[in-house]
DNA sequence: GATGATAGGGAATGATCGTTTCCTAATCAA
DNA sequence: TTGATTAGGAAACGATCATTCCCTATCATC
């Protein structure tokens, strides 16, 4: 189940939500239609679930890459890198489901959008998190305003998922380079 | 008729443009479906028309606020500024329609692709060139790295657009204030 | 004043969508 | 071995979509 849910993530990242026809789904998950409203009530079930479960996988990826790091400021550096990493080749063409179901549903779908500003607070916090760490091992100055940097990595985040699926080259070690002057 | 097209736009950016139906548009732009499918080849004729109109529209405002700066750094801040408020109220949660096109089209539609990165690149450019205008009237150091800081900044106002969609308060002040650090 | 051209409006059309329904096959208990 | 229960697959359904076609005013021209 879990990997049917990792392939109609996939599309729905691609192609986006109204795209993605029931017949898309059933072709990418390998499961016929009764099958699919068996399992699911209807389609923003799918999509729901869909979504759970990428943001768990991500989350996993992002927390594994913050702990790469030796300390807070260079869990931020990783965690930043890693982002970079995602956003661009063929998964970076591919899109993010966060985003997508931002852009194409928060404004119609109240459900979405609960799920969507759930999981952008949940990655504020961890970035918040980082921060303060980094603060308490020295690797950040205390002048450093926590709730606000942490605001502007979360946009730094969502826009380059928006920039790679544009398909513009991101250079990882260069952006994330300048990046890390926020936490100066 | 731009009246109309600025009424579809809207449409198009609250709605996307696989969720936006002609009877949709019909209903925006104050036109029939005939007359609609006699100015516009089609649906996506009509889309490339309202993102043309939006940018070039976008494109003033972004000029006219940089120009209230008076050197190369305050321009990019009050550019910055004005990014934050269209991100904010009432227009952010309708969205951005170069952001909304990126990540529901991009992937499989390239004649949005390009008129999306001809966007992206036009604003990166008018970036890259207050940076240099900075340096030169020495209000940005020489060693910031122009076309980086340039790219790290359109990741910073696309991901404003997606952050505000989904709703999350954004304070211009304070978020401008941390990012005028990649200045530093 | 008559006529031709043109723009705008609205009904009709074929295709496609999400969803439902029904049937088959497999699993498991007795 | 048999019967019952359930998961899976495919056809059928109504609704909605983008698009086309045709009709009706309006206006300039002769």
């Amino acid at each position: 189940m879990d990997t049917a849910l990792d392939r109609a993530g996939r599309v729905f990242c691609e192609r986006g939500y109204h795209a993605t026809s029931i017949g898309d789904l059933t072709a990418a998950m390998r499961l016929a239609t009764g099958s699919v409203y068996k399992a699911f009530r209807d389609k923003q079930a799918v999509f729901l679930a869909a979504f759970d479960r990428y943001a768990a996988v991500r989350r996993e990826e992002t927390r594994g890459a913050a702990a790469r790091g030796s300390n807070g400021r260079e869990r931020l550096r990783h965690m930043l890198l890693s982002y970079v990493e995602h956003s661009q080749g063929i998964e970076g063409r591919r899109g993010c489901i966060v985003v997508g179901g931002t852009v194409e549903l928060a404004a119609l779908d109240p459900e979405v959008r609960a799920r969507v500003n759930a999981q952008i607070e949940a990655n504020e916090a961890f970035i918040a998190g980082l921060i303060r760490e980094g603060q308490a091992d020295g690797s950040i100055p205390r002048h450093v305003a926590v709730d606000d940097t942490a605001r502007l990595m979360i946009c730094i985040t969502q826009g380059l998922r928006v920039v790679g699926k544009a398909r513009l080259p991101l250079d990882g070690d260069r952006l994330v380079g300048v990046a890390m002057k926020l936490l100066a």
